[in-house]
DNA sequence: AAAAAAT
């Protein structure tokens, strides 16, 4: 056994209220605490009903927790290693300077350095070495002490840092410390993702990991088949991965329920209230007991997202990786060429010609496309000129989704044409370009995209073609090159100083700050202004 | 105006 057992006097020491009673248990007496109408929980109450296909709600009642009886909920899993209890405030703070990790809320535990500090039972630990994995990232290092104390825990970081298994590898030690599910129970751990691609790479991680730890799971998404989804539900399952309508749907229906649940995960939190999805969500939350861990994920800090967990996460603690700034990742060479719109296609196959003669065999190049209507235009046009193209958008039956992708993926086609159905979270090896055909409609979605490239220490390329219909976005993308350390096209720069004015209003305003319930304000980089050109963070991978 | 997400 890793696990020493001195932690109960650590725990002690840090007090006892932390946890309620004291003692771990959660019955169903201590609930009701926390339920009734105008707690600090699900103030926003009926929150939904906006819109009309998905809001109504009177297929599900949110719960009466006073009423349910709840089976017994462990907290007390907390066991922190001695060493990294110990550990100077220095060495902590050290630590987290070298790698960007800022933190707010009351009592932060601090973060380990190697898997073994985290104090997981050596079935996590042997599927982790098993995995190949050396080194805790950043937002795991960081998250999984503040993860496994059953906080609440909101972590700004992308796709790629690492932060899936930062709620995974917890959530198995979570479940492992309930009682087993019994016939009619739901999930223990929920994950709520944006799309159908980014459940289902989660879902890979949980197996990955779950196999080890005899913990089920599955994922619950549109565009498939109801039967086997519903069956997995049926038969009980500790982890449920899911996009929010067909979760809905499938609790209106009582095919599973959420009474179990006591670890929750909103994934890309951000880009699910873009979506639209704040509705669905909120009806979901107000489906899961008040006295559950919540860990919210989001790329960015506006005040919607800020919102989402003031009313749901109640005292959290924030842990932020990298500058709260926007930035590209800076492993990428940008390239951004000024044309018109009639020059596109032309410079498209030059640009894939120039890429052919001098890529190597198993380099892939993503196309990203403004309609879905031109993505399958584009996609016959260089086809027709011999490129190995696939595409993929929304309109696609989920089984074309998974194919092109599983195509991709395996480089039977090097060339993906898609819509931004693929810009965030979308994590395939060997990506070398980024062809932003059209341009995004803002920086962020532009910097997602990129993204895709220059994964994991790799080296990529981006190209885009930028037209004067976008002139408007050129000062955000000026500052994003410029803080890349990138050469900005003097046409581009031009652009940029014309179209003065107000400038790139999304990286001022939907930047709140972080810093809550006490615990000092949030500290920053010393980059965190909208410096130029000096930037010396990197936002995706340091790792 | 477009994209994503339940049927």
């Amino acid at each position: 056994m890793l696990l020493s057992n001195n932690w109960n006097n650590n725990r002690n020491g840090s007090g006892g209220s932390k946890f309620g009673n004291g003692g771990g248990k959660f019955g169903g007496n201590n609930v009701s605490k926390f339920g009734g109408g105008g707690g600090r929980f699900g103030g926003s109450g009926g929150g939904f009903g906006g819109k009309k296909e998905f809001g109504g709600g009177q297929n599900m009642k949110r719960p009466n927790w006073d009423s349910v009886s709840l089976q017994p909920f462990n907290k007390d899993f907390y066991n922190p290693h001695p060493s990294v209890l110990n550990r100077s405030p220095y060495e902590v703070e050290d630590y987290r300077n070298k790698h960007e990790i800022t933190v707010s809320g009351v009592e932060v535990p601090n973060s380990i350095q190697h898997f073994e500090e985290a104090n997981f039972p050596d079935y996590v630990l042997q599927s982790i070495s098993g995995q190949g994995y050396k080194e805790p990232t950043a937002i795991q290092a960081q998250g999984w002490p503040i993860a496994m104390s059953g906080k609440n825990l909101v972590g700004i970081a992308q796709t790629g840092s690492g932060k899936t298994l930062a709620y995974i590898l917890p959530a198995m030690v979570h479940i492992n410390n309930q009682p087993p599910i019994r016939r009619g129970d739901g999930p223990i751990a929920l994950v709520l993702a944006p799309t159908r691609e980014l459940a289902q790479q989660i879902q890979q991680v949980a197996s990955d990991f779950g196999n080890t730890s005899y913990v089920r799971n599955t994922c619950i998404f549109g565009g498939a088949p109801k039967r086997e989804q519903g069956r997995d539900l049926e038969r009980g399952v500790e982890i449920v991965i899911a996009t929010p309508g067909r979760l809905i749907d499938f609790l209106e229906k009582g095919t599973t329920n959420l009474q179990r649940c006591t670890y929750l995960v909103l994934d890309e939190a951000d880009r699910m209230l873009d979506m639209g999805f704040e509705p669905q969500i909120r009806k979901i939350i107000d489906q899961i007991r008040p006295d559950r861990q919540t860990l919210m994920w989001s790329a960015t800090w506006p005040k919607e997202v800020k919102k989402l967990a003031e009313d749901y996460l109640g005292d959290y603690i924030q842990i932020n990786i990298g500058s709260l700034q926007l930035s590209a990742n800076h492993n990428i060479l940008q390239i951004v060429d000024i044309c018109q719109e009639h020059e596109k296609e032309n410079k498209l196959n030059v640009l894939l010609q120039e890429i052919g003669q001098n890529q190597d065999p198993g380099a892939k190049t993503i196309i990203f496309v403004e309609t879905k209507r031109k993505v399958e235009n584009i996609t016959r046009n260089i086809r027709r000129y011999g490129w190995p193209a696939v595409c993929m958008h929304g309109d696609k039956t989920q089984q074309e989704r998974d194919e092109v992708l599983y195509q991709f993926k395996q480089g039977r086609a090097s060339i993906l044409v898609a819509t931004d159905v693929a810009a965030r979270g979308l994590d395939v090896d060997g990506i070398k370009y980024v062809i932003n055909f059209d341009y995004p409609n803002s920086s962020e979605d532009y910097i997602h995209r990129i993204g895709r490239t220059g994964r994991s220490k790799a080296k990529g390329t981006s190209y885009a073609f930028f037209t004067p219909s976008n002139s408007r976005q050129a000062k955000d993308l000026v500052s994003v090159l410029q803080e890349a350390n990138q050469v900005v096209n003097p046409q581009l720069q031009t652009m940029a100083d014309r179209c003065g004015g107000g400038g790139g209003g999304w990286n001022r305003s939907r930047f709140g700050n972080g810093g809550r319930g006490g615990g000092g304000s949030f500290k920053r980089g010393s980059n965190f202004g909208r410096g130029g050109g000096g930037g010396g963070h990197k936002r995706f991978n340091d790792y």
